[in-house]
DNA sequence: CAATCTTTGTGCACGCGTTCACAAAGGCAT
DNA sequence: ATGCCTTTGTGAACGCGTGCACAAAGATTG
């Protein structure tokens, strides 16, 4: 196994590529379903479609873990989700925080799935005194100024917010502040951050309009196909109805 | 093109990349709170620094929209708003219907910031006959059995998934069957559509396990700093401290 | 009008990720 | 043991995305 035998520097030698880490999740996900249904062995081929991804890219994926199949067989199941769970660090027990509990906080809190892969909910924490004490999901609601002493006491090291955007930043360097190193955004907001503390982000407007944008293509596409030229001003099918073609644009909104 | 003579290299705005039209939303975001405090113009260097993104990265992605930059000057914030607006669609509006009104349903059903950009809540529609009739967000939920017809009705493309994994595959099936061609899946699931269907997904699952991979890896540093290793030799400068949230998403559009 | 200054737009190089294609490796039957 | 069949692991090619660096473009000043 000459792993570091390249001609680049093997400073991270050991790294296992980002888009790869991305995609362990989803592996481990589809095996421990195959493992709930006894399944001994997978082939590549059979767990890259489960997971919806190219065999290949599958393959190559887990050649960085190791070698961890059997030529002319495929995976053992039980032994891959060891070492995927094992790899993506959740062997241990991770106790998260989730700050701001309104409408999507408690819906996080209340969701199942959460610790069904180590992921322990240590603390909710709002900033209205009226939700303090409050219980949501059976756990009890800590009001904001008790933030560092619940991460300082429980050892948490990753931190959910669910604020409003505008209480986001200042959220963020609180928990940052009381040792915080991985942040779950789902505010509408760019968090600032120092080395050394991931950021990752969910938005579901961001999300939205980029389907806005694909289905826009798509209309424009298929109104492409009806109408050779570009002369079709009425044409509305039921939703998508366009003012404009996708290239004659350049309307009458130029600046100074 | 009536506007005029404008020298633009025309044959261009045919493919905008996909990392591209994933930040577009960014800039908007950034763009729109710049708009609100009347500011009437942004360098590339600031607007990126808002964005949370390289300044030439930025210059790189409004090039393929189109030169509307003034060199020396910077973008005309109003004009870049619009012209981002356009291209992603968010000029009109796209009925939206969620399906499964649990806690992430109703969660996201209550989220303001979902009209706030041209999406509008044509309908809530759940499995349970308990919900039926039901308020939630101001709106009523309507029974599974009405999905074809309130698609129909009322031209809708675009779909969210909240329904336990179970049924995720089966609602997609007849959310697509009905003429949605976008789908945003919060479900734990891989989802299979036919080609032409835009698949997003949402998972807090996936991305906390991405997170403590990271957390693990940075532990297993800052234990390895401890213990002097003799091939620290070169990684000494800001080792460690590289990752911030790289915004490493990967693009979750699958066609099959 | 010319000089200077600012900032855009992009050519280019580089690295990462994806995919193909296949030799090697192992199981299994004979 | 031998040969055949299946499937892994990976070398190599390719395409996409990123960031540097700079010439061109326009504003601004003298
Ligand atoms: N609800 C959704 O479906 C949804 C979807 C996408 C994004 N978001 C984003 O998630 C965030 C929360 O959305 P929501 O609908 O739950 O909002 P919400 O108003 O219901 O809840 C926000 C909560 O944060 C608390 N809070 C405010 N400032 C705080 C502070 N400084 N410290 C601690 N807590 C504080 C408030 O008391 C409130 O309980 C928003 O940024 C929203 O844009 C929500
Ligand atoms: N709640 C969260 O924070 C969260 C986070 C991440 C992912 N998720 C995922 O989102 C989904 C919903 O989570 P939840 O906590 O809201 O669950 P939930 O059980 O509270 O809600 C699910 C809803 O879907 C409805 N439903 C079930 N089958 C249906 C069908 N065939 N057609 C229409 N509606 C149907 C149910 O009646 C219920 O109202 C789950 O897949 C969950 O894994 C939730």
């Amino acid at each position: 196994m000459a792993t570091g035998r390249n001609h680049r520097p093997a400073t991270r030698s050991r790294g296992i590529p980002e888009a790869t880490v991305a995609r362990l999740p989803l592996y481990l996900r589809a095996l421990t379903a195959l493992s709930e249904r006894s399944v001994p062995t997978v082939s590549s081929e059979e767990l890259a479609s489960a997971a919806g991804v190219n065999s290949a890219k599958l393959r190559k994926d887990f050649s960085y873990l190791g070698s961890y199949g059997t030529r002319g067989v495929g995976y053992d199941v039980e032994y891959l989700v060891y070492q995927i769970s094992r790899e993506l660090g959740l062997t241990q027990d991770w106790p998260v925080v989730i700050v701001g509990i309104g409408n999507l906080g408690a819906a996080l809190a209340n969701y199942g799935g959460f610790a069904s892969r180590g992921f322990r909910v240590a603390a909710l924490i709002d900033a209205d005194p009226a939700l303090s004490g409050r219980q949501v999901a059976g756990i009890e609601v800590r009001h904001v100024d008790e933030l560092e002493s619940i991460i300082d006491t429980n050892g948490v090291s990753i931190g959910v917010i669910t604020t409003p955007g505008g209480a986001a930043q200042q959220v963020c360097d609180r928990l940052v502040a009381a040792g915080i190193t991985s942040i779950l955004n789902f505010a509408p907001t760019v968090l600032s951050v120092p080395d050394g503390v991931d950021v990752r982000k969910v938005d579901l407007s961001i999300e939205l309009q980029i389907l806005a944008f694909h289905e826009q293509r798509k209309a424009a596409e298929a109104l492409a196909q009806d109408v050779p030229e570009p002369l079709a001003a009425e044409a509305a099918p039921s939703g998508p109805g366009r003012d404009q073609g996708p290239d004659g644009d350049i309307p009458a909104v130029m600046p100074a």
